[in-house]
DNA sequence: GTGGCGGGTGAACCGACGCTAACCTAGCCC
DNA sequence: GGGCTAGGTTAGCGTCGGTTCACCCGCCAC
């Protein structure tokens, strides 16, 4: 009765599509398999999304807000931008190396979304890196606004790379690779 | 009547083809789409290409082949590690900067292709990093094998995500920009 | 019980799109 | 000049896959 209730169904399609997309890309997965995953077949995805584009659409919405709420707090907290810095990239690590299917989808997948959708999804992508660009603007006098940009979203997406990685290298030393390499990155002159 | 007459048209469909890729994506680019962008029209395309799939083919082993080519005598040429990486990250650079589009769907549209075909890309991409690996294994000896490979392939991710970046940046400091995080990245410990 | 209703099914629809077919026009070679 | 070839054209075929339809079942609410 509350709308709160768990649509387990859904949870599971979503899982089942994210690993879907991941591994083959959109255009090459059918209504069936993502049905199928999910342990019912075919036209009974419909029961829970309006179309295939919705589907990527949830996912990638739900990426783009675990991204944004972790950032919200950070800068705030920190009022030395080296420190809060390196919040973020420990932050964005931890959420790359855990997440890595819905990264991957989010990074490879976006221009199959429709324009709207897209435009809002950047529009949340560009508040999310907003932060960083004030922090390293703060950081690096000898940057200008177009490179400090260029910066963070070459950082950010080395990071991201991780999503296509194989996972042959173990958790934890990877997180502390990427947090040294996204460092070094950003600050080094 | 010489082989190597110039098939310009072919070229022409290539350049619009990589454009339009880059642009919208495989899937949602049409044989129409290309032809007209090339100033023929529909089905002329095969004219000149087997298949939609063979000119992404032929886009894509053309980008790999670039990048191939110049590697190859670097490793060769310096004995010392650093300066042989440096002048990778130099070369990388420049073709990232240089040729965007080609490394754009390179790097978007690889699980287009078939499977053979991939395979075989794959393969030459590997011989590609095989000489950062060995260099930077040369000069890192804090890390293991699968350590340098992620390093590898997480900065070379990063230098390809300029592809990606809209241009206000000017080339020249683009470059040098990159170059130096792109080493930061490497090197630093 | 019975009437919604959430959720599931197989069958069918249908629009898009890659590709083929048939034909046409230069140019070139002998 | 007559055919071969290169490189176009338009019309149409085939199929694939997302979406819809009609129907069905199990569960509460009353």
């Amino acid at each position: 009765m509350p709308v709160t209730a768990a649509p387990a169904r859904r949870e599971l399609l979503l899982a089942a599509a994210a690993e879907l997309f991941a591994a083959h890309g959109f255009h090459d997965v059918g209504i069936d398999d993502i049905g199928n995953a999910a342990g019912i077949s075919g036209p009974g995805v419909y029961r829970h999304f309006a179309s295939k584009q919705a589907i990527l659409e949830a996912l990638c919405e739900r990426g783009v807000d675990i991204m944004l709420a972790g950032v919200q707090g950070i800068s705030a907290q920190h009022d030395d931008p080296a420190e809060a810095l390196r919040a973020m990239v420990e932050l964005h690590v931890d959420f790359a190396v855990a997440r890595r299917v819905l990264i991957g989808v989010w990074v490879r997948e976006q221009r199959a979304l429709s324009p709207e959708v897209r435009r809002s999804l950047r529009r949340r992508q560009r508040a999310y890196e907003q932060p960083w660009r004030q922090v390293l603007a703060r950081l690096r006098d000898d940057l200008d606004e177009g490179e400090v940009a260029v910066a963070v979203t070459a950082t950010l997406t080395m990071l991201n790379a991780t999503a296509v990685v194989d996972p042959t290298v173990p958790a934890e030393r990877l997180r502390t690779l990427l947090r040294r390499m996204a460092w070094a990155a950003l600050v080094v002159r």
